[in-house]
RNA sequence: GGGCAGUUAGCUCAGCUGGGAGAGCAUUUCCCUUACAAGGAAGAGGUCGCAGGUUCAAACCCUGCACUGCCCACCA
């Protein structure tokens, strides 16, 4: 088979990704014998399709799951996708809304309809879109937290905790989106910062020409303010405390209170407290007993108000009354102000602070189990600095509300005794898998169930025991098989909302963490820094990199990205560099491939005859031990610009070129040896590189493999450690080559002109390395011939090298440039001076002389003597060229 | 207000337990040398954010500061 001189992959890519699925690569059973190595796919949202975040997510992940299968591992990456209730539910309604169908005319059942309909078109689009990627998943564990099985565990995970009494219903104050129409968790709120102003108010003591000023961004909720509250210490109001005031515009009385929280030297040190519409008053409120009074509805429009106020929006309510408040003099000044304002994380809509009956979970236990597997290292961080704001969020939080006013989700599982006519009678609620047959308390038989969904994060949370039947069976053979998992990995957006809840309900549940390991890869990012998002119009899409550059290319430039944990900045010209590696390895593959063409079989062993041999299989031995590392500490960067410098610098620029010299000749046996070494090394590499690059590495593998002339290579841990020396002695000879280039290059001596170099040895203990290995100087340097001397004869119009042990002159007749040669030699001894300068000091130093290591000294030592020895010699030179 | 990251070449980023500043892209010169012009060879380009400290020796360790970003927080 002929090798295209570009790599098509295109061809390969369509042919290995369909492979991988039908030959169920990735599939994975329980198997005793072996251990077993598990990631759960952080189930991407059925939103849409999948945008770079998602790219690097999964291609980190497959790395993994591939690597640990090379190392022999019982692999398995489970698939599936997320309901993604409030965000899923927007898109569709937003979708509705372009047709002119409003969810609420369509009703719920409708309505439900039309999001599994979404959810079929995306869903797919989602799973083949990873099928593009090459991910290593076992395709026939496709979940969905919302399909039947899911469905049963987060009824089951329920109904546990409700009768565990974790789980209540009562009337909280709740984050409130008024455009989504349902109560937030804490962490769904955004702050985001907003100009304002400060609105300082007049409220009349009762009887009294005297009054209080307070200090307000909320106005217009004033109407539902029940107390006034100060600093106990606070002087300026100690003797008021007590005394009754007036509600201004309704006149109604409140009493001035004191509360320890309330920060002195803010506004005028006087809060007016509206416990319906703030959290902090509201906390207030339940220290002091206050009325609640709600003025905000949950349209967002106002109640309980003045009947000019009533229906009008908070915005216009704020609005009007300023505006009634200036007129009749309570206004004392307004002040601009900035300050942060809760946002819904999925609409961005302000968040209404409400009274609201909802449905939560205390978490306090589970918080505290989940805080002391990661302080005991039953799970690690990775990094490690992800640790302690883990723990900080646990150790605060506050109960989670679990409600959601939504129809795309599970319906909470909670039954509710109803009478004939349809109303709820006072008997217990029961929380059941199906609606009861019988109520337990007065043996009606009529039920309805609560109208709310549960928060999209509560089947999150559950997938790593939903995805292996725990809801089924909680001992069965794959959940003690595959749980816990050995790694999580995910962008750190989501630690709070999806990370902590798993450790907490996997402790819950089975008693045990999820994952051994978490890895928190970084997030992407645009060139400029800022976060990839629809509304920004900065988003690259990976299909269209998969497009124009290959899958590999892709995957390649996001795992160089970022160090573990560190954000990244992603351009068009990164993908370009990977595509380039990628035809770079595509061609020295081919090239190998062609010379063995004829070859029947490579009857050797793999034995470093010469140095450069020697050379690339102690280079081979070092690059593998740090890529291994690497991908072992999920440093996936690091392997991934090892196995590139190895490759293209070490393996192409110089073991390929030198292997060229034995490639050419005539001697079959030579050119066998060097060959056996050549694609020894590329099939390590290839293994290596193959979690990164999937594609065009089992291609070539699969090439070769159909040359049936190569035994399969070991890995890794059977690799020979090999002569480091050999790295050294080869430096040496590299620097030789670089120097006699550069001159060449100075002097533009075309690369088809051979030219003779004179050697003068200054230290014989070089001369026999230079010496064996003449040929690789003579190659790569394009020289006719090397002459080895100890008594020089300076040839006329030559150009100079130094280089440790000798002094190199290339005789330029009708070539040389004498001023060229001139400036470049002083430059040279310039350099020279500094170094000179730079290692005496040091060597002059006592202090460095008595404390620094005696390898250290002697290294500087050298340096010094290298350097004098330059000096001289470039000196001797410029001299002699006058 | 706390906490956490970051600040290294024009751009994007590496730099492990302190000992001569690196890569890719961009740029300059030369080369279509029979694997690869998506390539090869050579070069130019950096007071490693600032100021102190520890050390014989600091991009790296410590302290402070500045700037950027993110997260958390009940100053209304």
């Amino acid at each position: 088979m002929d090798m295209e001189k570009v790599y098509n992959f295109k061809t390969v890519e369509g042919k290995w990704s369909k492979y991988w699925v039908e030959n169920k690569t990735f599939s994975a059973k329980v198997d005793k014998n072996k251990k077993p190595f598990t990631i759960v796919i952080p189930p991407a949202n059925i939103t849409g399709s999948l945008h770079m975040g998602h790219a690097l997510n999964t291609t980190l992940q497959d790395i993994i799951i591939r690597f640990k299968k090379l190392q022999g591992y019982n692999t398995l990456w489970v698939p599936g996708t997320d309901h993604g209730g409030i965000a899923t539910q927007n898109v569709v309604e937003k979708l509705l809304k372009k047709e002119g169908i409003n969810k609420y005319e369509l009703g719920r059942e409708k309505f439900l309809e039309k999001m599994w309909q979404w959810k079929n078109k995306t869903g797919d689009t989602i799973l083949s879109q990873l099928k593009m990627m090459g991910c290593g998943l076992d395709w026939d564990r496709v979940a969905f937290t919302m399909d039947e099985s899911r469905s049963k565990a987060v009824k089951k995970a329920f109904i546990e905790l409700f009768n565990k009494g974790l789980i209540y219903r009562g009337k909280r104050l709740v984050n409130w989106c008024t455009r989504c129409g349902t109560a937030l968790s804490d962490i769904e709120v955004e702050y985001v910062d907003e100009k304002s102003s400060l609105w300082h108010i007049k409220y009349p003591l009762k009887d009294s020409n005297e009054y209080i000023v307070i200090a307000t961004t909320r106005p217009e909720t004033m109407f539902g303010d029940t107390a006034v509250a100060v600093n106990p210490e606070d002087d300026r109001y100690k003797k008021l405390l007590g005394k009754a005031l007036m509600l201004p515009l309704l006149n109604r009385e409140i009493k001035l209170i004191s509360d320890y929280t309330i920060d002195k030297s803010f506004g005028t040190g006087a809060l007016k407290v509206t416990p319906a519409s703030d959290a902090v008053d509201n906390e207030i409120a339940k220290r002091n007993n206050l009325e609640v009074i709600e003025i905000i509805d949950i349209n967002g429009k106002m109640i309980n108000v003045p009947e000019n106020y009533k229906g009008l929006t908070v915005k216009e309510a704020r609005e009007k009354v300023v505006k009634e408040l200036e007129i009749k003099g309570y206004l004392i000044k307004v002040q601009a102000y900035d300050h942060k304002v809760g946002k819904c994380y999925r609409c961005s809509t302000t968040i209404e602070p409400l009274m609201s009956e909802q449905w939560f979970l205390n978490v306090w236990q589970m918080s505290k189990r989940a805080i002391d597997a990661v302080n005991d290292g039953e799970t690690v961080f990775h990094p490690e600095s992800w640790k302690r704001p883990y723990t900080l969020w646990l150790e605060n939080l506050r109960d989670w509300c679990i409600s959601r006013q939504l129809w795309w989700g599970h319906r909470i599982p909670i039954y509710y005794c109803v009478d004939e006519k349809g109303n709820k009678t006072d008997c217990k609620s029961i929380a059941s898998f199906e609606a009861p047959k019988q109520c337990l308390c007065c043996k009606g038989s009529n039920f309805v169930q609560d109208e709310d969904v549960l928060d999209t994060w509560f089947s999150s949370a559950l997938w790593p025991v939903s995805i292996f039947g725990w809801q089924e069976d909680e001992h069965n053979k794959e959940l003690k098989y595959f749980y816990p998992t050995s790694v999580l990995a995910t962008g750190h957006e989501i630690i709070y909302l999806w990370v902590a809840r798993m450790v907490q309900f996997g402790l819950e549940f089975m008693k045990e963490v999820p994952y051994r390991d978490v890895f928190i890869h970084g997030i992407v990012r645009d060139k400029h820094g800022k976060k990839m998002s629809k509304s920004l119009g900065n988003v690259i899409d990976p299909r269209e990199i998969m497009d124009n550059f290959g899958t590999d290319a892709l995957r390649f430039a996001l795992a160089c990205a970022g160090a573990l944990g560190r954000d990244m900045q992603i351009s068009e010209e990164s993908f370009l560099s990977a595509r380039n590696f990628a035809n770079k390895i595509w061609n020295a593959s081919r090239f190998i491939i062609m010379n063995l063409e004829g070859i029947e079989n490579l009857d050797v062993d793999i034995t470093a005859i010469e140095l450069s041999d020697k050379w690339i299989l102690a280079e081979l031995y070092e690059m593998s031990l740090k890529v291994k590392k690497a991908y072992e500490s999920y440093n996936i960067d690091t392997a991934s610009r090892t196995l590139y410098d190895f490759f293209w610098v070490k393996y192409c620029d110089w073991y390929i070129e030198l292997s060229k010299i034995r490639m050419m000749s005539e001697d079959l046996q030579a050119k066998k040896q060097v060959l056996k070494i050549l694609v020894h090394a590329l099939k390590v590499t290839l293994q290596l590189l193959s979690p990164v690059m999937p594609f065009i590495t089992s291609e070539i593998w699969q090439i070769l493999g159909e040359k049936k002339i190569i035994a399969e290579s070991k890995f890794l841990n059977e690799l020979k450690e090999s002569d480091k020396s050999n790295i050294e002695k080869m430096k040496f000879l590299q620097d030789i080559i670089i120097a006699l280039r550069t001159i060449r290059s100075k002097m533009n001596i075309s690369p088809a002109q051979q030219i003779e170099a004179l050697f003068n040895v200054l230290d014989e203990s070089k001369e026999k390395v230079v010496k064996e290995n003449e040929s690789y100087v003579k190659q790569l340097a394009k020289l006719s011939s090397i002459t080895f001397t100890k008594n020089i004869v300076r040839p006329n119009n030559s150009a100079l090298a130094v280089v440790s042990g000798f002094e190199i002159f290339l005789p330029l007749e009708g070539l040389i440039d004498i001023e060229k040669e001139k400036t470049r030699l002083l430059k040279e001894l310039a350099l020279a001076k500094q170094e000179i300068e730079k290692t005496t000091a040091k060597l002059e130093d006592d202090n460095f002389i008595k404390r620094a290591p005696g390898s250290e000294v002697e290294k500087i030592k050298t340096r010094l003597n290298e350097a004098n020895i330059k000096l001289d010699k470039i000196n001797e030179s410029l001299r002699f060229l006058g």
